[in-house]
DNA sequence: TTATTAACATACTATATGGTATGTTAATTC
DNA sequence: GAATTAACATACCATATAGTATGTTAATAA
């Protein structure tokens, strides 16, 4: 890797440290290059503007975070209720980068930026769009073995997934991690009420 | 009303709107005092601060906007699940001030500021504690009436409920007012599987 | 080796920001 | 009716902010 990709690297991993936990318009170039050894010369050489940098966080940093823990735990077992259940319980609890206090880093973007930006949408839907895919697929999986009527959309289903996701992921700011726990065991409920 | 409480309460709303479109960071003082015809003595007059302000507009305005919508709607029928149910659309698809597009303010606010001012979490947490009795309460009711096993938790359920309605309100900002439908749909699934 | 360009570094600007200092006016109290 | 205070109004300040202008240095191509 080349000495100008390690700057850029560098730009969008402290970038996505500090607008995970102080969000995206409360965290000023000033203080990115203050806690980094880049010049400002060096990250306007690198993005035009706050908000293309923004988006090279959406689809480089926050995807590269993000998909990986989703795309392995989904598998892990042939019953697509254990599945669903080990992706959130990965997602909230092993996830070695997200907290309980700030959240999940797409989340919180979803929440402050989607109806100023409609470019910062776009790119979180395509986030969105992906993962919603896995889960879907893994629905008619089920289906297709019989652990789940035909009748079900997936699409829904996927989509509810992750609604639950999303508020899980707010409400554990103001309630703490126990929380994560109440929530997981009202989820297994939801799942296995699904025949 | 004196024309001080005016004062005070042209403030708190001008804020409200802002806050809500633009967040609590990104909503300067500047621009709710030129968007009124109150000037910078005024409010500083009223409040000490910014954050006093804030705290002001959670326990008061927040809370008047949010709450006569939650507390008239639970009890307007006899089933828990209907009164669930429509608890939901009215705040989703009823409400006259709330949008799809910018979401709950107090989900919002959670969002930006619970990890960032224990203040602001503790108020919200207030307003959040005060809706889960509701729902509570309303869970109870159904048990002893036998619409519902009592085995189940009345906390644990209106919580989830709770979380629903806050990851509803996060996706909508990416998917639009259509999803709210598709949403509503499995809720009601959701509801017809509490035996 | 020289010319060129990629990759920065430094200094600066215009505007925005929360908050303060010091006024002024209208209402209330005595 | 005078004194007092509540309820503002105006001017100002230190700092923060996104972005620019103009350098400099190190790598690469000719």
């Amino acid at each position: 890797m080349s000495k100008a990709e390690l700057t850029r690297i560098e730009i969008l991993r402290k970038s996505f440290d500090l607008i995970y936990k102080n969000g995206y318009q409360s965290t000023s170039i000033d203080e990115i290059i203050a806690t980094t050894k880049v010049t400002k010369g060096a990250f306007y050489y690198h993005f035009k503007s706050k908000e293309e940098m923004g988006m090279a966080l959406i689809s480089d940093v926050m995807h590269k975070e993000l998909w990986p823990a989703v795309k392995k735990s989904i598998n892990t077992t042939k019953d697509f209720r254990k599945n669903l259940y080990k992706m959130l319980t990965d997602l909230l609890i092993e996830h070695p980068v997200l907290t309980c206090e700030y959240g999940c880093p797409s989340v919180n973007l979803i929440q402050e930026m989607a109806p100023l930006n409609e470019h910062f949408r776009k790119a979180l839907k395509k986030n969105l769009s992906e993962w919603q895919k896995l889960i879907e697929d893994e629905i008619v999986r089920a289906q297709g073995v019989g652990q789940l009527s035909a009748d079900h959309d997936p699409q829904n289903i996927a989509l509810y997934v992750i609604t639950l996701y999303h508020g899980v992921r707010n409400m554990g700011k103001v309630l703490g991690k126990g929380y994560y726990m109440t929530f997981l065991k009202e989820f297994d409920n939801y799942l296995n009420s699904l025949k």
